[in-house]
DNA sequence: GCTTGACTTAGAGTATGCTCTAACTCGTAT
DNA sequence: ATACGAGTTAGAGCATACTCTAAGTCAAGC
């Protein structure tokens, strides 16, 4: 498979995956007699396992010590864990911030929500007092 | 209040408030007799909204348009709802990816954690076949 | 009157994660 | 044989959101 037919499968544009590559992320692609990055569709679990820990905003940085110890085979998975459970703990903090003020957004909204409907009834009743 | 009271009580440094400021997310600050910002606490509310808005990812540009139409006053009210029901969406959307890739996360790591017991089980049996 | 610490400004610099450009090489269809 | 489309590289450029620097002002304590 080619870097076209890649990108079609993974989501990822072109750029990105040869950044990637580059960068240490991916492994180095073979390549046909022409040069050209030949890959196995293996590589498509890895990407979409880099994709999620990218959702889950997992840097760069982090990704990049997680693929190496990958590399590196079995006898580092103790270490993989190690760093997944780390991150899973900031996913949960950050699902928890998120969910906390999405509820406060909630509230804002309704809030204007009930301010429009006073401003609906002054046209009714221009002597009411407004509201603060 | 002068700035370094702002900072104690906000969480933001000082050099991002004074960017906020520059760049129209928080309104310019009165200044005091030797021209330092005096800020009037009923501020904290509105930098306690913006960092709600941050920690929900909104990007400053939006930020910033429903500053503006804030500071138009009541009649923006509908504008300011709208894209906070915009937002919202995004939020959820987020919440859900994120909800997502944080169960295949936990799998993972309970599939580490057996692939370990696994190979503490070889040591006590060292005939077992090697799990795939 | 001098030092210290908190503050001021304009503008430069940084971190992260891509994203794009230029100039080139192939293999294939016309 | 030539044009087209997909690919290659090194390296430059960009978007976002800060973060820091330099040079200066000011008020208060010693």
């Amino acid at each position: 498979m080619r870097i076209g037919e890649l990108v079609q499968r993974c989501g990822f544009s072109a750029h990105t995956l040869r950044y990637y590559e580059r960068i240490g992320l991916l492994p180095r692609a073979h390549r046909n007699t022409s040069r050209q990055r030949d890959y196995d569709p293996a590589i498509l679990t890895w990407i979409e396992f880099l994709n999620r820990l990218k959702t889950m905003d997992m840097p760069i940085k982090d990704m990049l010590r997680y693929a190496k110890l990958r590399e590196k085979g079995p006898s580092t998975e103790m270490d993989r864990s190690k760093l997944l459970q780390e991150h899973r703990e900031l996913v949960r903090a950050r699902l928890a911030d998120l969910q906390n003020c999405l509820a406060v957004l909630d509230e804002k909204i309704a809030s204007y929500a009930s301010s429009t409907k006073q401003m609906k009834d002054r046209n009714n009743d221009k002597s009411t007092p407004r509201r603060k």
